[in-house]
DNA sequence: ATACTAGTGACACCCGGTGCCAAACGGAAG
DNA sequence: CTTCCGTTTGGCACCGGGTGTCACTAGTAT
């Protein structure tokens, strides 16, 4: 450690109250950490977009935060990890959109708003999500890394599908329906890092569209809608 | 090299016509490779399955095969490619089948075509590509790495779609439809690991029809078919 | 001061992958 | 048989990501 350039975040800020127990959430005890997550991948994802990720080093990354390489790994089990925010927490809400979906409402449909609002982001936070899915989708490993992700995300979907069908998740109906989902907005992603002017939601929206179109074996033989 | 326990496949087992110009394919010349692709593939699989693949190293697979650590990185740029086979005449195969597909069938229809064409293996070698399969979708680093292999066979996919809807293929509805495409195979491709006694064509087709209708908004409040 | 504890970071090590280069091999020409 | 030439091999050193171990640091509590 010992190095200079950093700013530990929280603890450093407020000299105003000296060591006075503060009421908030639980006391710290032990050594104080030396970084945070948040920080962590801020200064990677800096990097990564300057120099790019593969001659990013996580030796790199260290010294630009000023701490040990093991506890660099302490923090994230892998370099791919330092895009992703906190997906999990992002499963639960859409489980939680699931659980609480009018169970007459079509499928599909259920399928599309929870999809779009898993995927609504604060304005302000629209650059940096850009930043990420912009590194997610473009450099071959953290795209062949994000398969690994993707898939919980996949279980979620497949696991609200089987208990409307009245299948288990594991079924090929929930399945394929989960891979198509994944495979809509992924599509929509692409779009939306290339168009920096689109709308990220209407694209998933339209993306749905699409599917629902091309699913449908309509007499036109371009297979488009009329 | 210098090893023992080991059958250089080609070479060595015809000793019946001597040191005689054979007509067939261009006469070699330099050194005689120590191995195949084939054999390496073979051997490597083998080992994954029974060992596992995380804790199969490089270093036991070149032991096997009698060949030296360098070498085996000349024949395989990776480890993860191992269990894959001639993907990219695959790919020509499908393009070409795209490429003679009769203009007035519904997009659809031949998408399914073609992709359940791309997966008709002959009975023999089914027990074979059941393995890679198996390798392929159920290890966490070799379902990573696969996501960049399929996105060439989605690039095929999306090219043939962008022709017939007069868009690009780098537009939203070739790869969303792409995407889609591959969650579908992927999809049936679990339920066959899952299920024995299960016929992949069957099971890709119906995976096909299960998007159609989910795709298809109906009145049936859970989204299933009437 | 002392004890306790969460967190840190140095070290050695494993594994996949690469650049480099001398040596092995095999056919063809002298 | 020897020499030349082209291909392939494989040893070596090195890089980067990731892990197990362990002593140490820096806080709180007594």
């Amino acid at each position: 450690m010992g190095d200079s350039t950093r700013q530990p975040s929280q603890r450093s800020e407020a000299p105003v109250s000296p060591p006075v127990q503060r009421n908030g959430p639980a006391q710290r005890i032990g050594r104080a950490p030396a970084t945070t997550h948040g920080e962590l991948s801020h200064i990677a994802i800096t990097l990564f977009l300057e120099r790019g990720f593969d001659r990013t080093t996580v030796d790199d990354i260290v010294a630009a935060a000023g701490i040990g390489r093991r506890t660099f790994f302490r923090y994230f089990p892998s370099k791919n990890d330092l895009p992703w925010g906190d997906f999990e927490s992002l499963l639960a809400q859409m489980r939680a959109h699931f659980a609480t979906a009018d169970p007459h409402r079509p499928l599909i449909e259920v399928l599309r708003q929870a999809i779009i609002e898993f995927n609504r982001f604060p304005e302000e936070e629209l650059p940096h999500h850009r930043n990420r899915m912009r590194l997610l989708l473009n450099v071959p490993s953290l795209t062949a890394y994000s398969t690994l992700r993707y898939a919980d995300w996949r279980r979620v979907i497949a696991e609200f599908v089987a208990e409307r069908r009245g299948e288990l998740s594991e079924d090929l109906a929930p399945q394929t329906i989960a891979w198509a989902c994944l495979g809509l907005c992924l599509g929509a992603y692409e779009q939306w890092l290339v168009h920096d002017d689109a709308d990220l939601l209407a694209l998933i929206d339209d993306a749905f569209g699409t599917a629902e179109a091309v699913f449908t074996v309509a007499d036109d033989p371009a297979g488009v809608r009329p």
